[in-house]
DNA sequence: CAAAAATATGTAGCTCAGCTACAATTTGGA
DNA sequence: TCCAAATTGTAGCTGAGCTACATATTTTTG
């Protein structure tokens, strides 16, 4: 996948460069981009009040093959939640606005994750947690959540998961790990003194570490095992939601990771799983 | 902004009601669907062996103005690669697909909830949300981590919110519910009997009654305003998984609602919460 | 300051893409 | 088997996008 620049911010950063009629083009395009999509060049070149090839010429300039290219290339930079100067939410917002964006970020957040995961990483991950003898699970603040849904993906291997939102507690629970048990971390930035307190302790205590955190931070040079949540740093309002989503969605590649190592036997306990929960709720009722 | 449909995924429902040869069309453009955005009607005709009026007739059928207007929509389709497809994940799978697939069902999913959201039932949860003297949360089995989440997020907000994860200390939480107060609900099928005698309690003491959940569910029925989750009914494998991360992204979307609502005092309050963390964490190191 | 050079912008016209009207073909039912 | 309806293809028209070149504008330099 090329790493596609927003056109709207390419423009920006062209504008300089452009000659006087051309800048014209920029600046109406910049105003008012999503009209444009739908435009012809002498609908376009009408508009702005320059030739038709002025508008071709500007197109090249900001490194679009031609004017058709160009509108592709708009129209992709508009897709909500991809915006130039970045949507952040605005006072103004209703609550179209604010989903919209919100369920954006996430997406767009998730689609760069998924492009930058290591994946042998993940493999290991995946081989230490399946032949731990004890997974601990430690997680702070915000990302406590993604913790528990941690916990509660691998209790249903017949693995002892236990989750410690504690900071106290879990330097302790650390102190009592032994070689062949799994500390698994989460953390956004990495950077928490009590969990890089933690971290060494499980360590020295001879567990494996394997943490989803940034890459680089101190926590990913303390552990064994790195699954690297790289979000974009553009601190959006929303940058730590879109985040821990991220997280979430690793839970998830994980334990199904884990779950077919198991292989047939773990999917059948799902089952079993699956068929208790049921008695506890309504049946699917028939239409009415 | 308008409610934009992925247009992969809008190819796949109607692809039923299309005629043999569109069918062609439609299977060519879902198997391989980037190189179709720079091609003409000519060599998108020849490749599928159709005549060109066809490739017009499908894009009609498929809801677009016209051939351009449709290689527009795709383009916007295929941004940071939002996937539509839905492939399960196979036994022999190895975790750059297990990773690949759970991600793009994760933003599928997102995709398609965003679509079919009540905003006005949203702008009504906010209202309520923000004006409650107290807020309960409640949440069951795989959810409790989105209601963790949620408390978390409405802490920070200076209305009283808790949590309720165990299922008879529930029922005893929502009868000292008043009038006033607010009863958060989470349940993917909306259909556990606890939680739902809960709501039942809940609404008898007078608190105003807000549930995410599925449409047309019993607990659904039982609230004031319905947040409605619906995802598509396949049963993945990962389904629970993604319903979990539509349910995450609604309560960041809630939670941003409320913010705006509260003001400029809120964010204020926001950034306060977020100095006092950096104290807890090591500072961002300088390049080493 | 004027004239030439270089640059910027516009005009005219060509080619081919996208679309429409209609003809040929296929399909389904009596 | 034949007719009607639906489906698919053919031919040709309109206009969009592009290129070559002419004109206008600015810059440079003697």
């Amino acid at each position: 996948m090329t790493a596609r620049v927003n056109l709207l911010r390419r423009i920006d950063e062209v504008r300089p460069q452009l000659r006087k009629s051309e800048k014209k083009v920029a600046d109406l395009i910049l105003a008012a981009p999503s009209p444009v999509i739908h435009m012809s060049i002498a609908s376009l070149s009408a508009e702005v009040d320059v030739s038709e090839p002025t508008i071709l010429r500007f197109c090249r300039a900001i490194g679009c093959d031609g004017f058709p290219d160009f509108k592709l290339k708009l129209a992709q930079s508009l897709v909500s939640g991809t915006p130039y100067v970045h949507a952040d939410i605005e006072a103004g917002d209703d609550m179209l606005g604010i989903t919209s964006k919100v369920f954006n970020a996430a997406i767009n957040t998730l689609g760069s994750v998924r492009e930058r995961i290591n994946f042998a990483a993940m493999e290991e991950a995946v081989v230490l947690l399946n032949s731990a003898n004890r997974i601990d699970v430690f997680a702070l603040g915000l990302t406590s959540a993604v913790g528990l849904d941690a916990q509660q993906k691998f209790l249903r291997f017949d693995i002892p998961v236990v989750l410690h939102m504690d900071s106290s507690l879990q330097t302790m629970a650390a102190a009592t790990l032994k070689s062949g048990d799994v500390a698994l971390m989460f953390s956004y930035h990495g950077q928490q003194k009590e969990l890089l307190r933690t971290a060494e302790v499980a360590k020295a205590s001879g567990a494996r570490i394997v943490c989803v955190t940034r890459t680089g931070s101190r926590l990913a040079r303390i552990a064994h095992v790195v699954v690297n949540i790289d979000t974009e740093e553009d601190t959006f309002i929303y940058a730590p939601m879109t985040t821990r989503i991220a997280h979430m969605a690793i839970v998830d590649a994980l334990a199904t990771g884990v779950a077919l190592q198991r292989g047939p036997a773990a999917v059948e306990r799902f089952k079993k799983i699956k068929a208790t929960l049921r008695h506890e709720q309504w049946p699917e009722e028939a239409a009415d």
